[in-house]
DNA sequence: CTGTTAGCGCCTTCAC
DNA sequence: GTGAAGGCGCTAACAG
């Protein structure tokens, strides 16, 4: 008795102790089935749902999961001035949403200009676990896995092995593209790219396309953003108009960006006059006067894993012990460029 | 005294009581500057935050804020089949995290098929106040306004009067653009829309234009999306090349790539042979060989003074008595078209 | 303007 | 397997 509260009124009306109530809804297998049945009946018909707040303060944890993720103005290699985050960091969070919405969490957002910014956040105050968006350092990783919190990272983190993670896989990436080339009967190659290490996301991809090709495809390296595609793209015209070049594999759809504007300047035109394919998937697509066939990361589906494996891993304790992976593979999405 | 905990920590370390603690950051207004100062020193010295599951606990609230977006699958109009909500909601959110995030409540997302769904959510369960993202359609902004907890809309909604809102200006941002226009010597405008009704943001963009000029535009409709921009530039090209005009205005960047893809492919450069201004500061302009001027609606100034607005009406107590509003103004962005 | 006091709804011992 | 009781950190009266 004692309260007054809908708890305490769903007790009454089920003929148990408010005590029994919260173990129907923590640890339903503690209770008999035939007193379950009557708190649950009973709650239904009262309309009540345990409150996540009380619940939390209780339980001395937060009751939040946190999205982290780093602003990276210095990426210009990677997403050239474009403020493409923008775009498909939404995609990310209907991923996320869509299974922190049925957990007994909420979600929490944090844009952080630096690793380093990440010590002075008390991070037991705030959030029960972390996950962390578009890691793709040594010095992210790492700073992820020193929380005192369960953390996760994602997407380009295939190499980050003392860190729960959730990633693409971009040498399969680079396969699909050159398998849709050679399904198209395409056979004199070439891939456009800026590499930085031979682990990079970059590399991979061009790895993969070598591989799809079975042979070791002429690489073009180029400076980042559509100013390097256009670049490059110059000194390769006459090898195009003359057919020695027939297809390109583009390491971005920024830099392909560059690359079709010195196409049209110079009169070619893609998937006509020469096959083009992107990555990466990017929406502005929409300002071209065709489809760019490019290979889709799926970040939607990435983050929804991402997330689910946070979930279990906070379920199970959150221990560090082993670490969990687990690998979304990427798609090919077909326009008018190949 | 009494308690353990951080606060009364705090509260002992600057020599208040707790409950001046919990005014310095409920209603700071309501505490002496010298104890303010000194409450917050001291929190900063002991790494004190206040936990806002308690906070919601006591307040019988639930301590969190929703935004709702709708999906608006049918508006092509508006929009064309770009997804492009998907980089300005990015935006949003980063205007109204940064409100959210130093208040006692925490954000929560969701998405919505249609208004009618408002009415199968709980929402004194999951939610304390909402703040509406999008809302220009009446049907949603009488939904909005029926709820049983607080709510505000933004952003084309300056014409709803019964709900507390926070807008954009269109007539103003049509003004700006002809103004722009105007300044560097241009007196031979049409402008390019697709009108709905006349009290529609279109409708008033190219009223502001208008009063810009003073005098009437000649106006130019057509379809929406960049096909829109297409074909109704074909119409004008002769005119183009005569002289006869020297500059466009068009009701938004999407429209806007519509007009740019035709005067290249009729030999004409934008910034050259014919001034250009857009609306929306669409991020795809980057695929563009130039930038493209155009006009910014600010969303994330916009969403930032709506929750901070949201906030002020929750801690007044929520009432409906009298309608808040606010505008935000637009703002040129200049490229290389004008 | 400031301090005191009484819970908010829940979970977790601790008995039984 | 179940109930009773204490208290998580905070805020809303109410006094002064």
């Amino acid at each position: 008795m004692s309260g007054k509260n809908n708890r305490d009124r769903v007790a009454a009306l089920a003929g148990v102790s408010s005590a029994t109530v919260s173990r129907v809804y923590n640890s339903p297998e503690r209770v008999s089935a035939v007193k379950r049945e009557a708190v649950l009946r009973a709650a239904r018909e009262l309309g009540y749902s345990p409150d996540k707040s009380a619940s939390a303060l209780r339980r001395k944890g937060t009751g939040q999961i946190t999205l982290v993720s780093f602003e990276k103005k210095g990426r210009t290699w990677y997403w050239g001035d474009f403020p493409v985050a923008k775009w498909f960091f939404t995609d990310v969070l209907s991923g996320v949403l869509s299974v922190v919405e049925s957990s007994m969490f909420r979600l929490n957002l944090k844009t952080l200009k630096s690793p380093e910014e990440l010590k002075d956040i008390p991070w037991e105050q705030i959030s029960d676990g972390v996950l962390f968006y578009d890691v793709d350092t040594e010095e992210e990783a790492a700073a992820a896995a020193a929380l005192p919190v369960p953390s996760i990272i994602s997407h380009h983190t295939a190499a980050y092995v003392n860190n729960h993670r959730c990633c693409t896989d971009n040498r399969a990436g680079g396969q699909i593209a050159a398998d849709h080339l050679k399904e198209n009967s395409f056979d004199r190659p070439v891939y456009i790219s800026y590499l930085q290490d031979l682990n990079s996301p970059n590399s991979q991809r061009y790895k993969g396309f070598c591989e799809g090709f079975d042979k070791e495809v002429p690489l073009h390296l180029t400076e980042p953003g559509k100013e390097g595609g256009y670049a490059v793209c110059e000194t390769l015209i006459p090898h195009i108009k003359k057919g020695a070049i027939d297809s390109v594999g583009v390491v971005n759809d920024m830099t392909a960006i560059g690359v079709i504007q010195c196409l049209q300047n110079h009169g070619l035109t893609p998937g006509k006059d020469l096959a083009l394919i992107g990555y990466d998937n990017m929406p502005f697509n929409y300002a071209l006067p065709f489809r760019l066939t490019t290979v889709d990361l799926q970040p939607s589906l990435i983050y929804r894993e991402a997330m689910t494996m946070l979930l279990e891993i906070l379920s199970s304790g959150g221990g560090k012990a082993e670490f969990r992976s687990k690998v979304v593979l990427p798609r090919l999405v077909k326009g008018d460029s190949v």
